[in-house]
DNA sequence: TTGAAAGCGGTACCAA
DNA sequence: TTGGTACCGCTTTCAA
């Protein structure tokens, strides 16, 4: 095959019909003579022929490229939702545009631009900013927008985000299934997050009739040290909790530190909010239950491809419990 | 402004020139008239004009795009590598197209041919062979090529990659000044990273005129769990190393594990060679040998600029040392 | 079902 | 310096 320019024209010419028909039997989207179009992808193959998705974009007015804006893809979070993301786009042929916006609003509208101007599909985007009027010039510009993480009241575009409460009630429910004695180690209260996660280890435990021992309950800071103690705490006490919810990954690495040289069968079984990193703990399982970040990513991915699919959908605020 | 859609000639006859001489005002590579530059510019400004890039990047053949193939961007010594690559080239004006090969070879190819139909400028590869064909046939498709991590021998085209051999031998000369006995968990010899890694070990006991003990030498895979026996192996002999130079970030955290409830005096000194995760060990500080992860991608970025803008210049072999 | 031809929105050559 | 216009490569009417 050539070393690389080989032009629809070139094909046309070599199966000795016009580039309309070339362009017809290598869509497919109308009909055409099969001999015709087995005759066109011969001739195709003979060339190595590709299509130059540049001038179909053009005339299509679809580049099949979709941004994706997060603060910063070197947080474990957002890694994995851009991974998931890009999981499910390559499945469906787009390719992904990454940008960091570092939660800078500035960097956030100066690649909104940039994105548009590229004429890109549409764009996944955890917001820097509470901002409507940002999304709204984004949407006006023709990206379709998808916001995630956070939403933005107000907006009409469509969402996913992801329930503290109720997956934290959830993760609870699956340990609780297992026995009555159930530990929460929990982040600071003066964050949302926490408040959230521990009321969600409450209901849990309403919802079963099961009155927490509130010597169970332990609140620290969101670090691997304080998961440590904690979980070192829980195992001294003379009837340790048959599992842990933990609050975060950070304090899970610890929690998993302070149970390392125990027998994985004797050691709390633990339930993790966070992701954690790829290479994960091996000795002791830990069902990440929760906050599910590449399915955040996955489904803000089949939510915009759907929405390309289909403009005049319903606009959809998914809140997802748990992956 | 209106909601999005004006082209270059609603400019053109706002400010009563022609097309042409709207296309030079903006770009500004060809002398204009000041007063009619300025009132292109006001006309831009008035109708919100902006660049349609891909019927730029059609006529022009150059789309701005730059594409990124790591094997998982999930990898936290990737995801550094991306954000080095991206910071890079936003500051270029260039879009990165992110791509996960999970070092599949037919992924990788997919992806390639996939940057070539979009007319990418050029690709940042991670090779997940080394195969000198599949780099032919990418640059034979019209994509710039910049090599990173490893290098393909007998491939034409600029590279980045780290100097595992030195870079072990620094590392290892910064244990060696503490004490004579130190240890080496390296990654399987099949991989050319472990073996040289390896040698740099080797290398900084034969610079200190030390014979290194073979017990303290163990081969094993790049697993959390071979780094973790490792490390048990190493503190169970008579005479436990005061220092271990792991090989790389995922067999640290094996090793980590195995001293998790050792007093930090008492335990061996650890020097991991890839970086670990932003939340890294905190009660076994880890010197962790500045793998140049950052570095390596805007050093890649700035590779390929380089060569987008003088295509002929000197392909370059750059082997980074430390960050 | 197939072909001719008019664009998509800029860019750059050629002439003035 | 500026304007007219062909053209980048593909898609999609419109006619045949």
């Amino acid at each position: 095959m050539p070393a690389s320019r080989a032009r629809l024209v070139d094909v046309a010419r070599l199966a000795g019909v016009s580039p309309a028909t070339v362009s017809r039997s290598l869509n497919g989207n109308v009909p055409v003579n099969p001999q015709i179009v087995a005759r066109v992808h011969a001739a195709a193959a003979e060339l190595g022929y590709r299509r130059n998705k540049i001038a179909s974009a053009l005339r299509r007015n679809v580049s099949g490229l979709i941004g994706v804006i997060v603060p910063d893809v070197a947080n474990p979070f957002y890694t994995e939702v851009v991974r998931g993301i890009e999981d499910t786009l390559r499945g469906a042929g787009y390719l992904l545009v990454l940008c960091n916006s570092d939660g800078n609003e500035e960097k956030q509208t100066e690649y909104l631009r940039l994105l548009a101007d590229h004429q890109l599909d549409g764009v996944i985007l955890a917001p820097a900013t509470a901002s409507l009027q940002k999304i709204e010039d984004a949407v006006g510009s023709g990206l379709v927008v998808v916001l995630i993480d956070r939403r933005v009241p107000g907006a009409t575009v469509d969402s996913v985000t992801i329930t503290n409460r109720d997956d934290a009630r959830i993760l609870t429910a699956g340990l609780l299934a297992g026995s009555k004695r159930i530990a929460h180690i929990g982040g600071p209260s003066r964050t949302s997050t926490a408040v959230d996660r521990a009321a969600g280890f409450m209901d849990a435990h309403v919802s079963a009739g099961i009155e927490p021992d509130p010597r169970l309950v332990i609140e620290t800071d969101y670090s691997e040290q304080g998961g440590y103690e904690a979980m070192k705490a829980l195992l001294d006490l003379e009837q340790p909790p048959a599992g842990v919810f933990v609050g975060n990954n950070v304090m899970t690495l610890g929690a998993l530190r302070a149970i390392a040289t125990m027998e994985p069968d004797a050691a709390p079984k633990i339930v993790s909010f966070d992701p954690l990193p790829w290479w994960a703990s091996s000795l002791h399982p830990v069902t990440v239950g929760s906050h599910p970040s590449y399915a955040l990513g996955t489904t803000a991915a089949d939510l915009i491809l759907l929405r390309l699919a289909e403009p005049e959908r319903e606009y959809s605020e998914v809140v997802l419990t748990d992956g």
